[in-house]
DNA sequence: AACTTTGTATCACAATGCGATACTTTGTTC
DNA sequence: GAACAAAGTATCGCATTGTGATACAAAGTT
């Protein structure tokens, strides 16, 4: 009944420590109570389950019994996670939404873009994204969802690989060359399907041509049986901040019907998005 | 040009602290690194502003120079704040994103009525919302938008408070009276517009009408231009666990033509809902 | 150029978080 | 249903860790 089967991949959540940033004062405590939270993203994704007991926050936190039990609670009191008296396990509180909506009341790009993508997922009924690149991975920060998708897919929040997905293709083919390598060097460059290319100078010839041609069409390189499109999103000096992600599930879409109509909306929205964009920065 | 107005009314983030939970173990450097957090979501509803200095953050989090500066550079580096090297201001960093996937995730509800929100926003052409009770607050942790509304009534996070909100009150309106109570009692019940209802006794006794009804309309009492309705999702037992919430904005529509179109859409999209979820509990 | 404001670095102290250990409860097995 | 295993909760002495007063540096302002 309750299918959480998802179609397409995930990333995890991200390295546990960013660049160069020794030296600066570091709070070691808050560090693990975040280790706790992101147990949490680990658990649902591998497990397809919603709370999880003491041990298994250990497990997914690499936290010993006690620093687990300690900051689970601590959460708990902050309301960030819950906690089920009877089977004592934890799982995400409410309290969490707020910081989605501290990130996004501040984000100019996804103010402007909103509008947009909602005139743009009525033209053909279908879902339409705005990804931004996180690290290596791809995070979709405006969904705006249509009935017939899975649930996974219409979250924001969700990461997926930049080097293999079309929203991450077209923002590397529109950054600093060093910073895209750079971005392709921490990439775990598995085979997601089949159709995965993995070889550094085959993505570097698609990100040619994605920038040439001002769009990019992911033929079921991330996802079995679905073709999806993105085009960027630019600043003023001709920068990526942003993707406009199409996705063309598979019964009803196809490479050539993508190329007629989806690659034609998501270019055509990007570069609304981006037009609208340097007017305001 | 970026108007960040908003027509109706925030809540603040919560209350520090929760229940009787006085023994819990609790590590305080927890807790301030999230009213670092915090201050990002006051600064942001009270100033209009997109990014804090370091001596905004002492003054809206409560803590000291060296605290602020040590949370919020640990916060950097894990990530959830990102720091501007020019300004040295600090913003909200994307990885908070990451939050509202977790918790959406296993979140069955949501899952549930995502599909048939989508469906009912397409019947007017209207906002559709999924709201949640936490604390003295009304969440709105799904949302359909339309792209004529605001950027803020757009987004999921946001809270409002119960007592003079549609989706808050048919929500309490369906839940044991005592904790009915307890919420009302807790709230804040200030005048938001001039027909703000803030008499308990009068507050019952729209609670008791939209129980009778299954549905509750909100005729200025937190917008002052716009009229907004909602029905109660309720559980098996008859306790509500969410509400259905259309607002109905102010040129387009009136007192009339809501409680004719929008209120029939609301419950029966509840219903659907509440329908669904008996299957899977 | 003098001043004010804001951000960064330092460091001795002890409070605070740490985690090994022991205890209690739940639920699993025979 | 007794015996056992596993998971969750409580305890407590130690020293690690975070603390915050102070001093310093770098921007902004007059």
């Amino acid at each position: 009944m309750l299918d959480l089967t998802d179609d397409d991949t995930l990333s995890d959540i991200g390295p546990d420590v960013a660049e160069d940033r020794r030296g600066k004062p570091f709070v070691a405590s808050v560090g693990k109570c975040f280790q706790v939270l992101k147990a949490f993203r680990r658990g649902q994704t591998d497990l397809r389950q919603r709370d999880l007991g003491l041990t298994e926050i250990c497990k997914l936190s690499g936290l010993d019994k006690s620093a687990a039990q300690r900051f689970s609670e601590t959460l708990v009191t902050l309301g960030y996670l819950e906690k089920d008296p009877q089977t004592r396990r934890y799982r995400p509180g409410i309290a969490l939404i707020d910081f989605y909506y501290t990130y996004m009341v501040s984000h100019r790009l996804a103010q402007i873009a909103m509008p947009i993508l909602i005139e743009a997922s009525k033209v053909y009924d279908t879902t339409v994204n705005l990804c931004e690149l996180a690290g290596t991975d791809a995070i979709y920060t405006v969904r705006i969802p249509q009935a017939k998708a899975s649930y996974g897919t219409m979250l924001a929040g969700r990461r997926v690989p930049a080097f293999c997905t079309a929203p991450g293709t077209v923002i590397l083919a529109n950054m600093p060359e060093d910073e895209a390598d750079a971005v392709l060097a921490a990439s775990d460059l598995r085979k997601i399907t089949e159709q995965t290319v993995t070889e550094i100078p085959a993505l570097k010839a698609q990100m040619a041509e994605a920038r040439r041609l001002g769009y990019h069409v992911s033929d079921r390189q991330s996802q079995a049986h679905n073709v999806s499109t993105a085009a960027p999103v630019l600043r003023l000096d001709g920068q990526a901040v942003a993707a406009v992600h199409i996705p063309g599930y598979a019964p009803h879409w196809n490479l050539e019907s993508v190329h007629e109509k989806l690659v034609p909306l998501a270019v055509d929205t990007a570069r609304r998005i981006s037009d609208s964009l340097t007017e305001a920065m």
